[in-house]
This record gives C-alpha cells, structure tokens and sequence, in this order.
DNA sequence: CGCAGGCGTTGCGTTATATCAATGCGCGGG
DNA sequence: CCCGCGCATTGATATAACGCAACGCCTGCG
C-alpha cells in the first residue's frame, strides 16, 4: 500500500546540499556555502521503503542520517527477545548520533513509511563541527532534543492505561489540517511503542472506530474527532 | 534515617578541582593543571539531604552538576498532575546539561539519598569545551549515555509485568559484594519509577522478601539472592 | 479460480494490576 | 508518656490487560 506512493525523482544517488529544501531545518542549517565546499566526500541519499533496515544495533556505523522524508523507529531488545520501540525519527530529525563518538549503534533502524534520508559520514561531520561554532552548537541541540523526547515518550506513552497511551499517541502524530488526520501502522508496532500487547493495541483501535474518536479513511489513515480524542487523555 | 549519615567535612563552599579524588572519571577528566588555572569563577560544591531539591522543572539555569555522592531522582510530570521518575543521577553522572545549550531544565532534580555535587557555571564549561577537545569529547558522551540510560530506561524498567520491572530495578541498583546488596527507597519513588502502584510496588517487594529473594539489612537496605532475583527477570 | 499467508478483529477464560480501605509500626513532638 | 503522622503492609473487590484461539478479509500466487 504505502509504496504505492510515487517518488518524485530518482532517490538514490549524491545530493546538493546547498540546493536543499529543507535546508533551513536539518543539521547542516548553520553551515555557509563556503563550509559545503569543504566537504570532498559527497553526501549520499537513500531511499527506503516501509520494513527496509537502515542500519543495526551493534554494527560500528560511521554515518549518521537526516531523515527528509517518512517516518522511522528505533527498536531495541530485551535479553528474551522481547523488543520495544523506544522513538520514532521524523522529517528534518537526525538518528546514529552515536556514530559521532564511535559507538556502535544502540539501536536497529527501520522504516515505517516510504523514506528518503542523507546520509552523512561522521568524520566530515566531526571535523565541520570543530571549525563551524553554529553546527557545533546545533550538534548540542540536536541531542538534547533527542533526549527530551527520550523522556518525552516514556512519561507519555509509557504510562497510564492503553486507552490513554494510545490517544497520547494519536495527538502525537496528528497531521495539521481540517479535519485533522493521523497516519497509524501495524498493530504490532502500536503494541511495541506503548508497552502493551497486539491485542490489546488493535481492540483499543477498534474501540475508537466505533465510538467516533477515529473514522478510517484509508488503509491505516485516520480522522480524528479532536475534542473526543482530548477526552481520553485527560 | 539516611540524614544520620555524618558528613566527613563541610560540604558547601568551593571545590579545589585538582585535588578531586574522583577527578579521572567526571566531566573534567580531560582538562589539565592549566585548564584548572583558566578556570577563574570558584567551582561551588552542593550538600542534599533526601527530599531536597537541586532544581526545578522550567528553571532556565546557567549551571550543571557532577554528582560526587549519592542518589538523584529526575521527575518529569504530565498535565494531569501524575508524575514519573525518568532516570535517576548516581555518582560522577552529569546533570542539567540542557543549561549548556540555554534551555530550561526539564525534570524536578531531588535527592533520594545524602548527596555532594559540584556545581559547573555553563559559561565556563562551554568555554573551555570549545578550547578543549578532550572535554568537548567528554561532552558529547555524556550526552550520549544520558540517552542511552534513558532508552535503557524504558527498555527495562517499563515493559512487562510488576514483578521483572522491580526485579530489574533492583539488579541495577546492586552494590558489588558479599552478600551484594541493594539501597532501595520509598514504595511511592518505586511506583513513579516504574510506571506502577504504589501498592503493586509494596506488594511486590514484600513477596521478595517473604520469598528470601530478599532480607531486610537495614532501613530500606536489603541483602539480594542473586539467583533467585535473575529468576524473576526472565 | 482456488488457496495460503498476513493481518486485524473478536471472544473467552485467566491473571495482573488498580482502587479503596483498614491496620500496624516507628518516630518525633508536645 | 501519649499522641499523631507518615509510611509500609495487607485485604477485598473491581477493572484492565494478557494469552490463546478462532474467524474474516484481503492480497498475491500458483
């Protein structure tokens, strides 16, 4: 379903940063033209689709990534097997910051929805860090931000009953516009991101469907009556 | 009871950095004797009694803190008032690092036990990390443990039932030696770091005990049967 | 066209946890 | 010395979530 979608251009290959859409947004905001004439090795882009790994936890990656577009989650795992994902990575966010100290990968990277990224090496990014004060700064940022939504996520999805981590969830993803919209995923992963079973996350979902908060509008696309979703919250 | 433990010396007053015995693992590891000398504001050290506050959620502070000695709680709270322990700050762990890129402090800083900070002005860190590679590397992994404790967090002590949840918490709170032993705190902190009742958390550790999982040794310190205790895990 | 596999849904019995309430213990203040 | 307060514990009951299994829908493939 979701890689139906069509891509706008051929999305793998070597990217111009200093053309960039998103330029203003992502990592790289704070650096001129004259920095990106120092970077020798081209940026790679990547393109994946929903399922697709972008990388492992425990590899030794020498790359860290901007996510243009999709929608990606860190999954982690329990000595028994059991997995959780513990954030989700969304446009203009960076993830494999970890590769900025040399630390392998803490977490396996996987795509929920069609993906575009760049994919930056972690030695240019460290050397640019070092001359560029703004990137280094943003560098800061970023990973302060990383951790607040750390925290984020478990006093929010992590507590309280399933309906309200769910509602949570919902007013976390919601798209802007009228009505408002939120584009969920698989049951499995509902389960995995608020610490509740498959079963519990679906019969919650079904739960809403029928008393109005959500109406489907396509395979996993959603209304949301704001105010009756508001009220399972708080 | 904890606020019995005598204070070897006076604990509020400034720090003399070099002398630090517990300089090798903390923040400042890297700096050398003439680093020390361009430290010209006096490091101010910090004494917390249990119950006390380091600092409060929404403070824009301009500091951050090593923790020498001791026990604190992050606690983050929602809207509706509940609230959450996050991550909690043992010894040589820095805290507050959002001071260093001018954002407020996200969680309620509290101490659990009798505890000794160091009190580094943000100005002078991020002064001396930008001369300083060696400290600017410490920086940014500090930030990196703080968010992989926090995914670790969420991982262990949020995901399956009451029992694993205590029974993890307390296989991370062990002290080496034998028998190993465990510093717990009130069933109320327990609850909030657990994403559980407070009386599930009672309830829990007196099945502990009643099962010689754990003995009483003192006032909230127990003596732990290892094996027993990974039995709970998994 | 039929069939198998993946996924969401639903029913049902079991278990875990929340909730409300009562009790007991230890400590500090009057 | 007694009283009151805070805290841990425990009981009883209600509620929520789990775990297992069945079913249906859709899709892709032979």
């Amino acid at each position: 379903m979701h890689n139906r979608i069509p891509l706008k251009e051929a999305w793998t290959g070597t990217a111009d940063c200093a053309q960039c859409a998103i330029r203003g947004s992502v990592l790289f905001a704070g650096l001129g033209l004259e920095d990106f004439a120092r970077v020798h090795d081209p940026i790679l882009q990547i393109a994946l689709q929903p399922g697709e790994t972008l990388y492992r936890a425990g590899e030794t990656g020498q790359r860290l990534f901007t996510l243009r577009q999709g929608l990606i989650k860190l999954v982690r795992y329990l000595p028994d097997g059991t997995q959780r994902i513990v954030r989700l990575i969304r446009s203009t966010d960076v993830t494999g910051l970890e590769a900025l100290v040399g630390k392998p990968y803490e977490h396996d990277a996987i795509a929920l929805q069609p993906s575009e990224l760049c994919c930056l090496p972690a030695d240019t990014v460290d050397r640019l860090s070092r001359e560029n004060p703004r990137l280094h700064r943003e560098l800061l940022d970023r990973w302060q931000r990383a951790l607040s939504e750390a925290d984020n996520w478990l006093t929010e999805l992590s507590t309280g009953p399933a309906r309200q981590r769910v509602a949570r969830l919902i007013s976390r993803l919601l798209e802007e516009g009228e009505p408002p919209r939120c584009r969920l995923f698989g049951r499995e992963d509902l389960g995995a991101m608020l610490g509740i079973t498959t079963e519990t996350a679906s019969r919650t979902i079904a739960d809403f469907r029928r008393r109005g908060i959500l109406r489907e509008a396509g395979p996993n696309l959603f209304t949301v009556d704001l105010p009756a979703l508001q009220g399972e919250i708080g």
